[in-house]
DNA sequence: CGTGTCAATTGACACCGTGTCAAGTATTAG
DNA sequence: CTAATACTTGACACGGTGTCAATTGACACG
């Protein structure tokens, strides 16, 4: 019973994901298209995820399985020094990003008319601010960070720095490819936060 | 004749702008929303302009006439040296926005689903990158860039450290005020461009 | 005075995508 | 045989954009 409900759950979500890659978050990924693709009724989704946005933060979730986002994560934490474990974070996630750049995509366009959608997001990026405060921390405790930054402040930048939409702009408007964000970030990064 | 025409016109833009300003780009501005406000039916709105893009791009032209946007762009040009021609770019750029934000993020949010939008954010866009190329050519003429870079690589990081979404991030998401979104982006900027 | 033109109005309608509702079907399990 | 569960079918409401057609009112010109 939940083993066959958990089935056709499993098709829409994968469904969708492929949909939401192929598409690179764009707009024909209607809630009848998920469900043409899956092979079910568009009445079928929405008995299993009440409103679009349920359906893509399920996705989010679905992610993080597949690509296994808690495990990549933790690896900068094993960083000896600050300025390693900043190289390690940003590799870790600018190597991420376009891993589900479909999905995020989708979410963030629906921020603006969809609270849920929103909070989800809000909260996905609240983990990254973490991450970015905590790496600053390691670089403030080995004495390495610019002295007019507070950690808060230091957090910020470099939260900016990693958004979405800065990797975006890099990427598609500056023609810039994956390797090269990653690359030109870490010194920019270090520019800015390192003294001298 | 075109005196009249006129009048409706502008009162239509003149509401739009009041609307997005007030609701800073929110969704309550449609169409008929626009039309409630300037007085007139909402088909008197599709008289002037044909579709919601057409209306919010002439907006932008409204804004040029407003602020004096050329006049601003100006100011920087004058500078003496780089670095001041820098400083002074990021001042004015910054310092523009908030007053256009309102207008900015709407045309942004329509982007996905609009071409004509598309098109003409990605224009001024396009200019402010060229502002950026000049001021980042400016500093290479004084021998201040930071010799890692080439033109255009730092010319690309300049301008998305000076791109909307970013501004957003520290002005909403951080809480900065405007005041230091332009004195930290400067430091910022230096950091990141400047040679020693 | 009548006629034409032009801006604007009114009201209806199509389209799209999301979400809802109700009734029906097929499978499976007790 | 019956009841529950998953799914289907088809209709419909809503919100927002954009279209169309018929009408009104003002002003101008001969």
């Amino acid at each position: 019973m939940s083993r066959e409900k958990n089935e056709t759950r499993q098709k829409i979500l994968d469904s969708t994901l492929k949909l939401l890659e192929a598409n690179s978050g764009g707009k024909e990924v209607r809630m009848s298209d998920i469900a043409k693709d899956a092979g079910i009724s568009r009445q079928a989704v929405y008995l299993h995820f009440p409103t679009r946005a349920d359906l893509l933060i399920a996705v989010t979730y679905r992610l993080d399985e597949i690509y296994d986002s808690a495990g990549r994560l933790v690896k900068p934490t094993n960083a000896k020094t600050g300025i390693l474990r900043l190289d390690a974070y940003i590799e870790a996630w600018f190597g991420y990003l376009p891993l589900i750049y479909g999905v995020v995509k989708a979410i963030m366009d629906m921020q603006d008319h969809d609270e849920a959608a929103k909070e989800a997001f809000d909260l996905r990026m609240q983990h990254i601010r973490n991450a970015c405060e905590t790496t600053i921390l390691a670089l403030q405790k080995d004495g390495q960070l610019q002295d007019h930054y507070t950690v808060e402040t230091a957090t910020d930048v470099l939260w900016t720095m990693l958004s979405i939409p800065v990797w975006e702009q890099y990427r598609f408007k500056c023609g810039w490819t994956a390797e090269e964000c990653i690359n030109r970030t870490k010194v920019v990064a270090k520019s800015v936060l390192l003294s001298s």
